[in-house]
DNA sequence: AGTATTCGATACCGATCGGTAGCGCTGGAG
DNA sequence: CTCCAGCGCTACCGATCGGTATCGAATACT
């Protein structure tokens, strides 16, 4: 059915990558079907052969954005499994450094929801998805890590982790990851404990001591 | 030269007022001139007498956003003036009021600014004014409550708030005022020197004590 | 009273919006 | 070889975009 040329890049994806890099750098609605063409060499009519209408596009952007972004995540923790405190603080430095990126414009998934205000539009429903794993996950790792209110310090780090993203690179020069982390190690009380590899249950929040500097 | 009635709104006021709310729940792009018509009850002509483009009247929208915002700030400081500490806490008590309110969509600085790629653009140089400004008044509170790094914590806790500006009332049943403060408590290293209401600088961060609870 | 300004109303401007119709070409599957 | 789905191209649709022209009524200062 579709086979293709195996070199060249599918006409539907050819579509969505011009749209995902104009909708990020623009805006949405700043970017009309027309320019989408142009910038990716697809005839209109192809382009309405795969998506239908304009908010297809959008949301297939924001899911695309959506699965990468994870899919980002899933790597850093896997690169950082078995200690859950070494995977915040990887996770942390990996988003310092994405919203350190020149041509960083926030998180896609925020800046698309506030251009439309029907909760029922795709944008806002997969921003709410997007958001909610989001939270799922920190509460996991927290727990994991053994903070003593998890729910809160997920919450926490969910409000330090949106507001790097809406920073646009104000953090850049004064280190966005050293912010971050110090700040989560500041959350999970002090110095928290540092779980063994092998699971150990961390109960008790014993020995505190200095930052090391 | 202009009096008009004073029970009356005047012109222009009407029409910044009525834009204002269609841009915050729709979105600046979304939003035509001939709905600012329609919901104002003014002339077309009118309107465009008083703002010349419809960027004027974006950006006349976030001037008075940002006046209103620093007018609220001050009046919370100067309710709680003299203890610093309080202070903080109290704006932090504020911003969680705020972003848990009916219709709340987020700061308008950013999602406006979100709408535009051009640097030039009003809204964004708009938006880059009013976060630093932000930050400035962050830092010079940490440094008068006695933080250790106060420029570290206060983009610390500008990240928490811009969080929570985003957060579109994710935050709203579990408490945003609580999340707020006490990460703020957190992030200040436990629990930090209380200045005395007449001026005492506070020079050591002496006895540190655990948490009350 | 006279004059200048501001108002609302309507009609209009070119440009662009999202989306469709029709046509001619091409390349791979049967 | 035949067939046909997918492609690019162009022309077009009604609707809406931001913005202007014109005009008569109402208002305010001198």
């Amino acid at each position: 059915m579709k086979t293709a040329h195996v070199d060249e890049l599918d006409t539907a994806e050819r579509v969505l990558t011009a749209a995902s890099h104009l909708f990020y750098r623009h805006g949405v609605r700043a970017v009309g079907v027309e320019w989408i063409v142009t910038e990716s060499g697809v005839a209109k009519t192809s382009l309405y052969r795969h998506f239908h209408t304009k908010d297809d596009l959008i949301a297939a952007f924001l899911e695309r954005e959506d699965r990468e972004f994870w899919m980002q995540w899933d790597q850093v923790v896997n690169d950082n499994a078995g200690d859950p405190l070494r995977e915040l603080l990887a996770l942390l430095d990996w988003i310092g450094q994405r919203v350190s990126r020149d041509g960083y414009r926030g998180c896609p998934q925020i800046n698309v929801a506030a251009e439309f205000s029907d909760d029922e539009h795709p944008a806002r429903r997969i921003r709410v998805r997007h958001k909610a794993a989001m939270y799922e996950r920190l509460s996991a790792l927290m727990r994991r890590i053994g903070a003593r209110q998890p729910d809160d310090v997920a919450h926490q780090i969910a409000l330090l982790i949106d507001g790097a993203f809406t920073s646009d690179g104000r953090l850049q020069h004064v280190g966005a990851t050293r912010i971050l982390q110090s700040a989560a190690r500041a959350l999970l009380g002090g110095e928290p404990v540092r779980a063994r590899p092998s699971g150990a249950r961390p109960k008790s929040q014993g020995q505190r001591q200095r930052r090391p500097r």
